[in-house]
RNA sequence: CGGGGUGUAGCGCAGCUUGGUAGCGCGUUUGGUUCGGGACCAAAAGGUCGGAGGUUCAAAUCCUCUCACCCCGACCA
C-alpha cells in the first residue's frame, strides 16, 4: 500500500484546540486524525481511519479464533425492545434518544444486548445450536453527561462487542469455556496492539465469583486506579479490590479509652476535613458513619419494608478511608442506598454528625465496621446531634454489649482498598497502585437477559432452559487514543507498528527532483512488496517543517531521501522511537530493514 | 444535575472596564529570495464579533433572554 501525503488529508497543526487537554486529545489532533464536530463527536481523518481499521482486524482475527462470527446489529434500536429489561429506565439520560417522523421513538444502541437477545431467540430453538457467539464492530451512542479527554469519553464511538450464548456454565460449550476463551482472545488483541496493558478483576457480574476482567492500558493520564499485588500478581480496580487481613490493635472493640468523652462544639462543619482542622484531629483518627437504607436482599427480592432484615444498615470506617458500597452488600447481605437525608433524621440519625453510639440499646440498625476503625487509641467521631462532635471515643464505653452481638454488629472490610494495604493474595505483601484506561471488558451475564425476554431452548430431556450469557466489550476507538496516551514524547506520536497507519513514511527532500522522485517510488514499490504500508510525503515544504510533522503523526520508520545519502547509493533510516540523526542503509536493503523493525 | 468559565477569520488570541470605520500571531494565496529540524521580504484573500430582542444618533463593547462549548465535582457497560 502506498499513498502520497499531497493526495490525502492530513491537516497538521502548530497549536491543538484550546479545549484539547489529554495527550491524545492534542496530539490526535494536532497530527490530524480527528476533528471535533461537536461534544464528543469526532471526525475520524484518514489517519485514524487507517488505525482503526488496523485495531479492528486484530479485534476480527482474535474473535473469529475464539469460535465467533460477525454480524452487524443496527445502531437504532425501537424502544419497545427495551421494555422488559427495563433498560430504558436505568440507562435512564445516558441513552440517545430519537423521534421519527410518526413519533415512534428509537434508541441509538449504547450496547446491544436486546436486539442481540431478541435475534437469537427468534432464531434457535434447540440445545444442539449452541454454544454460539457473536459479534460486531460497530458505533455505539451513549449521552454522558460530561464527555471528555477527546476520544477516551464521548458520546459517539467504535466499539466491538460480543455476545456468547449456553445452555451451562460448566462444562464443553458451557459459559466459563467461552469465557475463558476471550479472555485469552483478548490478551491476545491487546498484545499484537503493541499495548502495555493489566487485567483487573472487576466488579462481578450476577453469577459471582471472578465473574469479570477489565483489560487497562497503564498510563498515567488513566481515569481508573488499578490496585496491584507485586507478589501474586493479583490486580483489581478499586470497587472490586479486596483487602487483606488486617490487625487491629487492642483487639476489636476493646482498646482502652484514652480520657474523658468530651462533646466539642462544630457549627456548619459536616465535613471530615474540615471538622478535623477544627478540632485539630488528623482525618485517620476520625470515624466516619454512613446511614444506608437497604433495598433489596442478596439472591432474593423483598425490602425491608417487608418486615425481616434491618431497616437500616450503618457502615463505620476511618475518616481518610472511603466507603464502597460493593462491599457493604456483600458483608449486610443487602443491596444498599444512601439512606435519603429526610427519612434518616425522622429515624434518629443526625445526618453528618453520626456516630456509632446510636446504634446502642436499637434492634432496627446493622452496624458494619471496617477492623481499621475498630481498634482502640484516640477517636473523634459526630455526637448525634447537629454541629456537634466528640473526642475520646472509646468502642467498648460508648457503644457497650450489643458490639458482641453479632446481629447487629458486624467486623468486615468495607472501604476502598488504598496503596499500601496488605495484599489479599500475599501474606506480608503490599498493594501498589497505577492508572489505567479501560479497554476491554468481559462478564458473565448470566440468564439476566434471557429470563427478561424470554429467550430459552430445550434441553436434551426436552426442558425449557434459559439460556446462560455472556458478553464481551474492546473500545476500538478508545484504544486508539489510549496508545497514543501510553506512547508520545514531547514531539508527537509514536504508533506500535500494529496499529500504525502506515508502517514507513518515506520523506522526500526534494519532490521536484527526478532522481529523488525515483529513489522514493522504488523504494516503496519495494517496500509495499514486503507487505508494508507506505506514506510517501511527497509535499513542496521545507525540511524542517516535514520533519516535524513526521514525529508528530508517530510512524514508526522514517526513510529520508536526501542529496547526501543519496550520494552514497543509500537512505537515512530513522525509527521513531529512537533519538538522534539515523542512520544511513543502503536502498536495496533498506526494505528488509524496515520489516526488522517491525517486530515487537 | 451543582460550581466555575469561554464564544471575535481555518487554528490560537487581543479589543469589551470608559459604545464611535474589527485587530494581532499562525495558517492560506501570489511573487521573489531561500532550502537537512516548524525560513525571510513584499503583496493579498478571509469575520452578519454564537443567536434573538432591547437601550442608543451609534453596540463586539451596555441590558434581557437564549444556544453552544470547556473545566471541577456528581455520574459512568
Amino acid at each position: 500500500m502506498i499513498h502520497r501525503w499531497g493526495s490525502t488529508l492530513i491537516p497538521t497543526t502548530r497549536e491543538a484546540p484550546a479545549d484539547a487537554e489529554s495527550p491524545s486529545h492534542i496530539l490526535l489532533s494536532r497530527a490530524g486524525f480527528i476533528r471535533k464536530l461537536g461534544s464528543g463527536i469526532y471526525d475520524y481523518l484518514p489517519l485514524a481511519c487507517r488505525t482503526l481499521r488496523k485495531v479492528s482486524q486484530i479485534v476480527r482475527e482474535e474473535m473469529d479464533a475464539a469460535g465467533a462470527s460477525e454480524l452487524l446489529l443496527p445502531a437504532m434500536l425501537p424502544i419497545e425492545l427495551y421494555k422488559d429489561t427495563r433498560r430504558d429506565v436505568d440507562y435512564g439520560d445516558l441513552l440517545f434518544k430519537v423521534t421519527d417522523r410518526k413519533g415512534a421513538v428509537s434508541a441509538l444502541g449504547p450496547t446491544h444486548e436486546e436486539p442481540i437477545t431478541e435475534l437469537v431467540k427468534g432464531s434457535i430453538q434447540s440445545y444442539k445450536q449452541l454454544p454460539l457467539s457473536l459479534y460486531q464492530v460497530q458505533t455505539k451512542y451513549r449521552d454522558e453527561a460530561r464527555p471528555r479527554s477527546g476520544l477516551l469519553r464521548c458520546r459517539e464511538f467504535i466499539m466491538k462487542d460480543a455476545y456468547s450464548f449456553h445452555v451451562s456454565v460448566e462444562g464443553a460449550g458451557g459459559l466459563n469455556e467461552v469465557y475463558d476463551a476471550m479472555y485469552r482472545a483478548y490478551n491476545n488483541v491487546f498484545t499484537r496492539c503493541g499495548l502495555d496493558f493489566t487485567v483487573v478483576e472487576a466488579e462481578s457480574g450476577p453469577i459471582g465469583g471472578s465473574a469479570s476482567h477489565e483489560f487497562m492500558v497503564n498510563a498515567a493520564s488513566g481515569e481508573d486506579t488499578i490496585l496491584k499485588c507485586p507478589v501474586s500478581g493479583y490486580a483489581a480496580n478499586v470497587e472490586k479490590c479486596e483487602i487483606g487481613e488486617r490487625m487491629v490493635e487492642g483487639g476489636a472493640f476493646n482498646g482502652a479509652a484514652t480520657g474523658e468523652l468530651s462533646e466539642v462544639h462544630t457549627p456548619g462543619l459536616p465535613g471530615i476535613d474540615e471538622v478535623g482542622k477544627f478540632m485539630k484531629v488528623k482525618p485517620d483518627r476520625m470515624l466516619k458513619t454512613i446511614v444506608f437504607r437497604p433495598v433489596e436482599s442478596v439472591g432474593g427480592s423483598g425490602g425491608a419494608a417487608a418486615g425481616s432484615g434491618p431497616k437500616w444498615i450503618i457502615a463505620v470506617v476511618r475518616g481518610d478511608h472511603d466507603v464502597n458500597e460493593g462491599k457493604v452488600k456483600t458483608a449486610s447481605g443487602w443491596k444498599v442506598e444512601l439512606a435519603p437525608e429526610k427519612d434518616a433524621r425522622a429515624a434518629g440519625f443526625a445526618i453528618g454528625y453520626v456516630s456509632p453510639k446510636i446504634i446502642a440499646g436499637r434492634t432496627d440498625i446493622l452496624m458494619l465496621v471496617d477492623p481499621d476503625a475498630a481498634g482502640g487509641g484516640f477517636w473523634a467521631s459526630g455526637a448525634d446531634k447537629a454541629d456537634h462532635h466528640v473526642k475520646h471515643f472509646n468502642w467498648r464505653r460508648e457503644v457497650g454489649a450489643i458490639l458482641d452481638d453479632s446481629r447487629y454488629v458486624k467486623l468486615a472490610d468495607i472501604r476502598n482498598a488504598i496503596e499500601g494495604d496488605p495484599s489479599p493474595r500475599a501474606a506480608g505483601a503490599k498493594l501498589t497502585t497505577g492508572r489505567g484506561i479501560e479497554v476491554g471488558h468481559i462478564f458473565k451475564l448470566g440468564t439476566k437477559y434471557s429470563d427478561a425476554m424470554g429467550l430459552s431452548v430445550l434441553d436434551d430431556k426436552q426442558q425449557k432452559r434459559s439460556v446462560i450469557m455472556g458478553c464481551y466489550g474492546i473500545g476500538v476507538s478508545r484504544t486508539m487514543a489510549a496508545s497514543v496516551e501510553q506512547n508520545h514524547d514531547e514531539n508527537g506520536i509514536i504508533w506500535p507498528a500494529a496499529i500504525a497507519p502506515y508502517h514507513v513514511l518515506v520523506t522526500l527532500m526534494k519532490p521536484d527532483d527526478a532522481a529523488h522522485v525515483q529513489a522514493a517510488n522504488k523504494l516503496a514499490a519495494d517496500l509495499a512488496a514486503a507487505g508494508l504500508d507506505v506514506l510517501i510525503d511527497d509535499r513542496d515544504e521545507r525540511p524542517g517543517v516535514k520533519f516535524k510533522d513526521a514525529d508528530l503523526i508517530g510512524i514508526p520508520v522514517r526513510l529520508t531521501i536526501g542529496d547526501k545519502a543519496l550520494a552514497e547509493g543509500g537512505v537515512e533510516f530513522k525509527a521513531r522511537r529512537d533519538t538522534g540523526k539515523g542512520e544511513v542503509v543502503k536502498l536495496g536493503e533498506a526494505a528488509d530493514r524496515c520489516a526488522a523493525a517491525m517486530g515487537g
